[in-house]
DNA sequence: GTTATATAGTTATTGTCCATAACCAATAAA
DNA sequence: TTTATTGGTTATGGACAATAACTATATAAC
């Protein structure tokens, strides 16, 4: 690519296949085809754009996730929120003794259950995550300015109605959802 | 939040917080208006019920991605493969080796370049791709079905519109996507 | 031709995310 | 009271992504 514009002369094979090489569009074929794929890709284009969106507050899009949950149900169990967000309760573990140790979640016992914890946003929290929804709005609008209203407000229809029939389909078995 | 709906009733405090737990609808709040959070876990449903669907091959999303790239281009290197998933190539190594080792994938080594490996799919790998593309051909109108033509046809666009428009953003910086 | 630079593939290592199994303490059910 | 269940925890492994550093070739510059 970098190298060799075509210069017309009689290259010789081994030149030539290179050159044909690097520049050759790549064929997807069926993969054009596949959602997962398109998905996949997309998603970790969002992500990155999450990431650089809130940059500034260290916060990845799975523990964004856990803040708006506990911001919108405070007094939920840790695994409450796991459940809710499809993350297993023991990778919750990590996550919650972070956001705590970070002074961001609080982790009240439970009075009438000793095994369980409240969770719920210190103040420091609950202003983070204020910050993280401008912030994440804004990552939001470029997207949504970038395939346009409609296609945008479709999308999220579409994505659910996926979650949703593919959940019917395998038994409901795990939820699953990072960020 | 999520919890106790008033019930009028008098349980005690327990019992009545342990119910309206397991009831309750958590509230997602700002959550279902982030396109990253919809796309992840359509993604994962989409990739469970992938593995799913080839599960007889014991194949990955990421796996057949490979596969469906060397046949639709044979003769491709490994760098070029690895490029246009966007996987790096340092982890690609593991990969086209496994599948090597499988008898899925030959690497033959390029007469005019001796550092690198032109890839192609051996017999088996042709035979098991095209097995491949039919099951999840299945898998797909399962999706196709749920959601409806009109919204799956319209799914592709935006999503590469969004993996397009986002690239521009950052710089064209990495690419990714495994599966 | 020799030197310098870039490239293809590789290894080693690290981090993240998801999954399982096993455990303790506390609660609920029998 | 015995038994089963549940909330939280640790330990551990697998898949995938990212970086640094190495080798052997290949290309470019002198």
């Amino acid at each position: 690519m970098a190298a060799r514009e075509d210069t017309g002369e009689q290259e010789d094979m081994a030149a030539r296949e290179h050159r044909a090489a690097e520049e050759s569009v790549v064929a997807y074929g069926a993969l054009e085809r596949r959602i997962g794929y398109a998905l996949r890709r997309a998603q970790i284009a969002v992500f990155q754009d999450f990431y650089r969106a809130v940059a500034a507050h260290a916060i990845s899009p799975a523990q964004y996730s856990v803040l708006t949950i506990m911001e919108n149900n405070p007094g939920l169990s840790q695994t409450q929120v796991a459940d809710a967000l499809g993350i297993k309760k023991t990778n919750f573990v990590a996550m919650i003794k972070e956001l705590e140790a970070r002074g961001l979640a609080l982790r009240t016992p439970m009075p009438h259950d000793r095994r369980s914890f409240a969770l719920s946003l210190s103040a420091a929290g609950a202003a983070l995550v204020a910050r993280l929804h401008a912030d994440s709005e804004a990552h939001e609008a470029r997207i949504r300015r970038a395939i346009g209203e409609e296609a945008y407000g479709a999308l999220f229809p579409a994505l659910r109605g996926i979650v949703r029939a593919l959940r019917a389909d395998h038994g409901e078995c795990s939820e699953h959802a990072g960020g």
